[in-house]
DNA sequence: CTTGTCACTTAGACAGGTTCTAAATTTAGC
DNA sequence: GCTAAATTTAGAACCTGTCTAAGTGACAAG
């Protein structure tokens, strides 16, 4: 999702055939406003900053729909690890483990090719992370 | 990790510098004699597929040793779907989404190429899962 | 303005998978 | 055979994430 401000947001939502309800925007926002990867939990924090405004329910609720709407790319990059991509052009991530950060690799600097798709299988998502430890 | 008859897996844990305890060899031998990947959970049933014979605890602890040891690799194919591959040679992995089932790709069929290194970082692992659907 | 409907949010209960803990057991070194 | 250290066990605890039932709010029709 590319969203400067928060009219972006509810423009971009609605295009999605997402209502753009105040939580809605303000997952969106805050996922988007965030250069890093962020997990649903530290989205919670993020939104919830001055007082409870969003439930944990909603957040979940926003994310998965988001997702599901092709505005948000979910990525696991460990066991229980789930990070939310407010790009979802093709690139790729390098998860630093001792660290627990995830960051973008341009697709230009991993080359993948040769992909076989089985028959009656649609390729949904080539996730390629590179994990490196230090 | 191969090693094909417990023999072979008590010599691969001790040269990895693993005491091979009866309950490690069984969790081993039953990951490497089924050339699926396999869950914990799969493995716990696996092994105690007559009577109970291992606890989950150790199922957990012994595959977690392993992993880190290096004989055996671990796989997060979706948010609370880890499993585990006795194959640590170069390869990538195709998940089923709608199945569940994630099966093995030989490394020849995908290229990955440029990938950066940070600075004092080593790469641990790299991840390409092809996910698809149908 | 009032009502009814519908989608959404909420809090808390629930579920699955994994880790932790304390006690019991096994292993390894003397 | 002892003793100490490592390992296993059962079950409690924990963490993410989902479900449920009730509550809230927006909106259209009367």
């Amino acid at each position: 999702m590319y969203a400067s401000d928060k009219k972006a947001v509810v423009d971009a939502l609605r295009m999605a055939g997402v209502s753009p309800t105040s939580q809605r925007v303000e997952i969106a926002y805050h996922l988007y406003n965030r250069q890093e990867h962020l997990s649903a939990d530290q989205i919670l924090e993020g939104v919830n900053g001055d007082y409870p405004a969003v439930s944990r329910g909603t957040v979940y609720n926003a994310l998965n729909l988001l997702v599901e709407k092709g505005l948000v790319r979910e990525l696991i990059a460990a066991p229980g690890k789930v990070f939310y991509d407010p790009n979802t052009h093709p690139h790729h991530h390098i998860f630093y483990v001792d660290q627990g950060v995830l960051m973008d690799l341009p697709a230009e600097m991993v080359q993948v090719k040769n992909i076989p798709v089985p028959e009656g299988c649609e390729i949904e998502q080539i996730d390629v992370v590179v994990r490196v430890r230090g």
